[in-house]
DNA sequence: ACTACTTTTAGTATCAGGTAATAATTTGGT
DNA sequence: ACCAAATTATTACCTGATACTAAAAGTAGT
């Protein structure tokens, strides 16, 4: 039971190397062999025991990671998926709810992701060069929690056509389950070319 | 004016070089010799002039930038930088749009970040453990343009405090341009232990 | 054709931050 | 004291570079 000092049993070494290496993905096996007072060997057999690879891969995947969603932000300039669009008519998409958009603390999803979706949404169904929203009117109906699919369906107000402004109506649905509702005012600018 | 088959003048590689590594931020010099049909030191001579990093410090500035935000995100939950804050009372926040808050056409920032700044805003000023919109009545009131700075002011309506649900009303301006106001209506939970 | 100059290529030494594999040593427990 | 697990040491090798020196090739100008 001597264990030179400042050392840590295995096991709970093992914990707060992972721990470490998750607070600060950019810390380099030699670095950790001071943290912990052990050889670098150690390090690289713990890391391999937890299966964490290498600061160069580690780096790599998190560039890897941002580089692609950059790259879907820019492809589809809605927030979710859209499924289906009927210009003019009606639209619907889906979007889950990550660990990104919810409240730390109680994991009930932020109100503006849930009006994101359908903001955006609203947007896409107006066929028109510049589409802005003006106002909007939304309730939520019951908080989403994390992990939950949010299945918004846009409907475009028929009397509300050919004019400056367009009315539509969005619904947000977690499996049956209304649980939001907006209708957004949406100017469209007639420059169509 | 031989020039072996296959390449470039060095000033239109330089451009094709830069653009390539921009497009493929995860090429090695290596590949870039294959596309470029030029040996090594080519590509290393013409990475700096263009004052482009190795492979590996591209990647790395890539993921700091992404720990960056995914950091700064968590620390304030609130969209844009609050600079007042009385709970329950009113609050401040200041919000700048950049190029990812705006459509690529236009220039003009998508409603929904108006709409995120002013509903965290909301979230904030009332004091309660857990706080979540139930409900939003907005109003566009001008478009905002790229490199803005939206200037959001909250008030909490005193007749609808110690109530389960409370009034805030927001106003988003630009300078002093009125472009947004919305009343939003906020859940509290009173679970204040 | 000869010179001056730029561009390109080659080659060597060195680096960081590892992997992989094998062997030796230390430690803890009984 | 003995055994197995844990730790350390050692060596060879890898990738994707930098830094530096030197030579070769191409490009004009006169």
């Amino acid at each position: 039971m001597v264990m030179r000092i400042g050392r840590l049993p295995k096991q709970k070494r093992l914990l707060e190397l992972a721990n470490e290496i998750e607070q600060n993905p950019f810390i380099t096996d030699e670095q950790l062999t001071k943290k912990f007072n052990v050889s670098i060997q150690t390090i690289r057999l713990d890391r391999m025991e937890l299966g964490i690879p290498e600061l160069r891969e580690r780096i790599k995947l998190m560039a890897e990671k941002s580089y692609d969603q950059v790259r879907s932000l820019q492809i589809d300039e809605v927030i979710g998926e859209v499924v289906d669009l009927q210009l003019d008519k009606s639209g619907i998409s889906i979007f889950e709810m990550n660990e990104e958009h919810v409240f730390s603390k109680t994991k009930i999803a932020r109100g503006h992701h849930i009006f994101s979706q359908a903001n955006s949404l609203a947007i896409a169904v107006i066929d028109d060069e510049v589409a802005l929203t003006a106002s909007a009117d939304i309730r939520f109906i019951r908080s989403v929690k994390l992990g939950e699919k949010c299945i918004a369906k846009a409907y475009v107000r028929k009397d509300s056509l050919n004019h400056e402004k367009a009315n539509v109506d969005v619904f947000t649905y977690v499996g049956n389950e209304l649980v939001f509702e907006g209708n957004f005012v949406i100017f469209r600018s007639e420059l169509k070319i």
